[in-house]
Formats: structure tokens, sequence, C-alpha cells
DNA sequence: TGCAATGATGGTAGCGCTACCAAAATCCTC
DNA sequence: GAGGATTTTGGTAGCGCTACCATCATTGCA
């Protein structure tokens, strides 16, 4: 009978720090996470124990004996999409310092695959969610709400926090580019878009009511499709738009892909942006002001986004729980030349 | 003293499963894991109290008890690069329906970041490991190749494998690209390089290899920034080589993003693309083949990569290690406008 | 029919760590 | 300098699960 290094591949433990440093365990425990609990000596001697044998404490055991783990559950829509990256970069990059873990898992813009991922990541009885979106489902609600952990909805702002929100109104950013092309001077404004997502949708309803408020609203004007998004089918959807309504005499477009789509496409038509048809896209991904002609886009502000998220739901694990529960993080729009018709 | 309750949440637990199907905790233990092992009268009878409770088995006291986690250690040098997305991509939605979690980690290019995630992912006892590049610094290599997990490195292939590969040749890509603009009737072919990470060097090699077979090199051709690429970047990097070289009439840019930056700077400079300069990218990105002129590119498999590398590492998790550790997806010239000159 | 081989099931003892409480050491205050 | 308050340290008992081995039932074969 020989308990040593039965099943462990003999790393150390915290039990061999403590008997390196002369001292119970509990006190390296100690030492390592409230090191201010455990007087300096003890801390000297137990910081070099811990460097002597190479220790790394094992967060499988730590999430078991305390109920907790270090981990920051988050689901995003997708994966490739580039505003959704930068997202997860700022989550990644506010995190990487700390003790946390992320963990991270893709929904494919599906409610039911986000219940799925929700029990899985509870499983785990992480110190905090990130959710993408404010449309989830009445069962991924309820899970979150007895979470009994921070919950941060991101990407959209609206009156009924799950717990913490922080992003920005869609359909805001819908209006003002909408009323952004009708002050440039057109009429006959299109709206361009793909996948239609919640934000999508609101984006659009952002643009109806700017259209509308203007008289100039008409239902062929809007085109849409729930394929994904992508540049090349930006090129198809403003195609199918122009057969529609030749006279079209301006385009918004639920995404930057969709208007670079629109862009070459103008070229390869020769159709003049602006001055034929103005152009307005949707979060400034960097390519937009290096475009020929550059592209009037809303900014706005992911990377920001995913590290606000971090910053509150850690504000809320230290107890103190931000007074501003949602954080509008707002948006502008980067006047360019596809929509500048005065030269 | 009630033992009950007292920090899990309240949550079924194994035994409270085992008690409720009339079973000892160990044969639902073994249902879950390797139904085979138990009659089907006790898998149906503990299918029920599973379905009755809610439960969901704790991964971290599994991982805990088995001194093995159920996660795939992932390292990526960048999260928003676009080819790098389709690779985690594809290792997520391989994994998706599997035990499997995703641990995912930006080493932001750096050697010495990944030393510490790999630490800190090894600590965890994960099932396999997944790795970007074949560069990895001495201690890198030595924590993987004692890491008792499969690894794969993805995205290059290399003489010496730690474990398993899955990529493809940099140098040959960049061999090929240029070879394609000197057949094309280039001459003077400039090289674009952002970042310059290992990958990006070595199809500067592959350049370099086919300007030198052609005797058409000159290192005035190359122009190389260690700043993190970008579209904006790769119309900068342009100027700067047009203005080094103004008798250029081919370029091979280093990735997709740069080519775009040259094709839009072509646009507001009124070069002829390809008829005065013609332009070859990298990767391959949706967005090459609707760009005005549509892109020459090298198509790489960066899903399919994800895919692989899954693969191949859960092959190894069951016993079944390919026998080819090397695993070569290639890549594919796509001629497109921006090299056709006969028109 | 008897007995080894095989398969199904269960008990026990941890995995490495921390919550909880108790004990010891230190610090005050009057 | 006594007595209480406070800080520092340690022991015990799990957290929920699975590895290991023991046990029992079933099967196969002479």
């Amino acid at each position: 009978m020989k308990p040593r290094t039965r099943r462990g591949g003999g790393r150390p433990t915290i039990a061999d720090v403590a008997r390196l440093a002369g001292v119970g365990a509990i006190t390296v425990s100690r030492a390592l996470r409230e090191p201010e609990r455990v007087s300096e000596t003890l801390r000297q001697q137990i910081q070099q124990a811990v460097e002597e044998l190479g220790y790394v404490p094992d967060p499988n055991a730590r999430a078991l004996a305390s109920a907790r783990a270090e981990v920051f559950g988050v689901l995003v829509p997708s994966l490739t999409n580039a505003v959704f990256a930068e997202v997860v970069r700022g989550i990644y990059d506010s995190l990487s310092d700390g003790p946390f873990r992320v963990q991270l898992a893709n929904t494919h813009y599906s409610g039911l695959e986000e219940e799925r991922l929700l029990q899985l990541f509870l499983s785990q009885r992480p110190a905090a969610l990130i959710v993408s979106g404010i449309d989830q489902t009445d069962t991924s609600r309820r899970l979150l709400e007895t979470a009994d952990c921070p919950v941060v909805q991101i990407m959209e702002i609206g009156p009924d926090p799950i717990d913490m929100m922080v992003g920005f109104s869609h359909l805001e950013g819908g209006r003002v580019a909408t009323n952004h092309l009708i002050e440039a001077g057109c009429r006959r404004i299109g709206f361009l878009g793909a996948r239609m997502d919640p934000r999508s949708q609101r984006r659009l309803a952002g643009y109806k009511a700017a259209m509308k408020a203007a008289g100039l609203f008409d239902p062929r004007l809007v085109t849409t499709t729930p394929v994904p998004s992508s540049v090349t089918l930006g090129r198809d959807l403003f195609r199918d738009a122009l057969a529609k309504m030749p006279s079209l005499d301006g385009v918004f477009c639920n995404n930057d892909d969709i208007a670079l789509g629109v862009i070459f496409e103008c070229h390869r038509a020769a159709i003049a942006v602006p001055q034929t048809i103005s152009v307005c896209g949707f979060n400034d991904l960097d390519m937009m002001q290096v475009a020929y002609p550059s592209v009037t886009s809303i900014r706005t502000h992911r990377y920001e986004i995913g590290r606000q998220a971090v910053g509150m739901a850690m504000a809320a694990i230290d107890g103190s729980r931000p007074e501003n529960r949602i954080v509008d993080l707002g948006f502008e729009l980067r006047r360019r030349e596809s929509t500048d018709r005065q030269n």
C-alpha cells in the first residue's frame, strides 16, 4: 500500500509545499489566495517552497473544494464575425493577468444551443457569465437569473437586464445612419440585411423609423435574407435590391461586409458612389476608412464592450456591484466619401 | 451537524441519482461514461433518474478524480485574425457534440506568453493540446514533449513534430504565388509583409527562392514591418514600396488584408490592376473573389485544419494514433483578375 | 454437475484543495 | 499585568467523482 503518487502524475501538491515550508497546508492555501492574511515571514517561506517545487495549484481541486470555478463563461453567436472576435479579444485581454480562465462557446445564433451551453457552463459553477444580446429564451433567462454569479449581457442594451448590461442601441444606430443618408440628399434609400439576428432586426427598425419620419418609407426598399453575412452576399443583395428598385440612390447596409460588397459591385457596374448611390455601413471595421471610396459607417466599440463586461463582472465578484447596471457605450457616425455628395 | 447541502448549491449529485435508481454510485458513473459496461435494465433506470433529477456531472470533480480534464487546450497567436478565427471555429465545431470543452488562449505572437499559458494549461491535465506553428521555444517544446497528452501543431508542417502536425508549407505557398506572378509576365515583383511572424518569414523565403531562381531578386523589392497586419497597413506598405521602387509591376502580399489595401490604393492612385501592377494575396478570404478587380490568392484550408487537428487528437486519445503524424493539407492558387494580364 | 472464466455491480479510499471551526499567539486597554 | 479583542495558524472533514479491487451472478466447458 503506497498512497504516494498513486494516481497523480507525481506533481507537487499543496501538502508538499506545506511540508517543505514547515507550515500547515491551509496556510499555504491562504498565502496563495489571500496573502495579506499571512505573516510576512511565512509568506516568504511558502513562496520559496512554491518556487523550489514548481508548484502550480490544481484548478479542478480548487473548484471542487470551493464550489466555485475561476472561470468566466462567455457565449457568443459567432467566432468568425469580426465584431465578436474583437469583443472576445477584449474579454481575454482583460482577464489575462488575473486568476480567471475563459470558457468560450459558440451559440451559432441559436437560442436552443444557448440553453444547452448555459446548462453546460453552469455545471462548472463559473465565477461570471457573459452572454450576447438581450433576447434569451425563457429557459435561458431563468437559468441566468438563478445562476448565483454575476451575469453580463453584452452588445445591446434594453430596459430589463437579467443582471448587468453593456452595449449600445442598435435601433438608434440604424436611425442615425439612415438619417445621415437622408440629410446627404438620398430619397430612395435601400436597407440591405443578412442573417437578420435580433440586432439586425433592431437596426432595420431604426431604419424604418427614420424613413417613416421622413415620409420616405417603402417596403420594397428593404432587402433581407436569413443567410449569414459575407461580402459576396452583400454584392448579391445589392443586385437584388437594384433589380427590384433601379432608382435607388442610397443603401444602408446592415454591416460592413455587405457595404463592401456593394462598393465592389458599384465599381464593377460603374455606378458612381456617392453621386449615384450613397453607401453607409455598420460597425466601422478598419478597412472602411481605406476603401475606395472610403465608406461611411457607424463606429461601435467592440473591444471596449468586452473590457467593460469583464470590469463589471469583476466588480460584482468583489462585492462592489456598479450602481449603473446598464452601460451604454454608444456609437459614432463616421462620415466618409461614400456619403459625401457635395464634391 | 448537517453535512447535507452544506456547501454545494443543493444540486443533485451522483449519489442522489444512485439512490433514486436503486444502484451504487459507481454504476451510475459507469452508465454515464461507458454505457456498454452496464446492463440494459440498469442503464434505463439510471437514465430516468438522471432526467428526473436534472443531474449534470460536475466536470471539476470528474477531473480531480480521474486526474484528467475533458479539456482541449488551444493556443493561437491572435483571436481577431480571420485565419485563426476560422481554425478556432473548426476546432469548436468538431468538439461541440463530444464531452470535451475547449480552453482557448491568445499568445499574442509571443513565445514567452506561450510558455506561460502552456504551464497554466498543463496544470489542468488537458486531454489534448493544440498549438500554433512549429517554432515553440525550447521550454515550451520540453513542456509539450512531457505533456502526457496528444499534442497537435497546426498551420504549418515541418520535419520534426513534437507529436502530430497538420498544416501546409508556407514556403511553398510563397513560391507558388511568386512563380505565378512571374509567369503572368511580372518582372519587378515586390513583397509586402506585415507582422513577420514565422509563417510570414517562410512565405518571404518562398518568394525569395522563386525570385532568385528566375534571376529577378533584388532586396529593394522587399518591404516588411513588424507592425500587425491590417488593410490600412497594406496601403501604407504599398506606398512605401512604390516610393522605393516606382517601376514595380507586381506585388505578392503576405496576406489578403494587405492585398486589399493595395487594391484600394491602386484605385485611389489610378493604377491599373493587373495591367500596370498585378497583385497576389495569401489565404483567399471570401472577399477576394468579390473584390474589384477580383484578387488572385493562395487558398488555405483553415477550417479544415481545425477539424483535422481535433480528429487527430481524438484518435490519439482513443488509442488509435494515426500512422501519418504529419498531415499536409496543402493550398491552391486561385487565379483571378488581379493577375490576369491577357485581356 | 462442478469449477474456472467472464461479466456485472458495489464498497472503499482517495484525487488536491478549501470551508469551517478551534487553538495559539499577539496586541491592546485600563 | 490581567482580561478581552484581534490576528495568525492549524486540524478536520468534506467537495463530487472515479480508480482499484472485491464480490456476486452468469456462462462455458469438460
